[in-house]
DNA sequence: CTAATCACGAGTAATTCGGTAGGGTATTTG
DNA sequence: CAAATACCCTACCGAATTACTCGTGATTAG
């Protein structure tokens, strides 16, 4: 059921994206190193996300990334199904219906069809503005526990 | 995100035996032939719900496995921690609050936690009477459809 | 006794996870 | 043009996890 690293780094990722929109390009090292993740690591999930669509690049010397969309318009499960392939908790509930289609037997895939509705539901209505709200408003507590202290 | 074997297979074997309540211990090959799962592997899985307190066992010739509740009140919840260790799609919204408390600064931890109570609420909400329903009602649908081809 | 059943620990092949290494290509600044 | 700074791509690798199998023993009905 655990996400991987890739879905809570990618996501984390396209948070700093949104909350960077409208500066320009915004270049791997600094993703990377405000979100304390390695450098290279982080290029492939770029790289996932340039795939999907989600981000478009601009190459030299002031180059890095930027989202093709508005925050509000992506959501988080276009995220974490650009990164971890799929969002299903089973191959029986996933896109591709070939397998295990209506004929299945399994006892088990009632309970995984309402599980799938739901959890795509709020990955569907959670987008990456709402994220970024959250971040912004951690990032400002920081900064005045800093001056306090 | 997926559900590992373990989960699928082991619910599965726990409608199986919801679907025989009454009829005195389930033996392991029954199961396994049952639901189509290597027996050496489904005894494995048994061991991890006996260890929860899910199931009961009965040794010697006529022996087997038995539910320790009624089937609607054994939630699916606790059937897939007893197999997977936790149902958390992240660390830091598991059982464990050591890890990543409130100090965090994860730019995704509020979408973790909305959807960690979404599922949780489904799998708290759905008991393996509900799964052993559908299941019968799907049994009669098959065994139907033999007698008229 | 003996055949059928659960009990338990060890082993193992395959896969996934979480990266690293290193070269290549495009673009911009000076 | 040249050098620096990006992104682009492929391959590989160690560790952990997954999904099993196997062997041996204990227990009980008939």
């Amino acid at each position: 059921m655990k996400l991987s690293t890739k879905g809570r780094y990618g996501l984390r990722a396209m948070v700093e994206l949104a909350a960077r929109q409208g500066e320009g390009p915004v270049s791997l090292s600094l993703i990377a190193s405000e979100q304390g993740v390695s450098e290279a690591y982080l290029e492939q999930l770029m790289r996932s996300l340039k795939g999907a669509g989600l981000v478009s690049t601009a190459r030299g010397k002031t180059g890095g990334y930027l989202l093709t969309r508005a925050p509000e318009a992506i959501t988080t499960r276009e995220v974490l199904a650009a990164l971890e392939g799929s969002t299903a908790v089973a191959d029986c509930v996933g896109t591709d219906t070939s397998v295990c289609e209506n004929a299945c037997t399994c006892a088990a895939r009632p309970l995984f069809l309402t599980l799938q509705s739901r959890i795509d539901a709020v990955l569907d209505e959670t987008t990456l503005r709402d994220l970024t709200e959250d971040y912004r408003e951690q990032k400002r507590r920081i900064e005045y526990a800093k001056g306090v202290s």
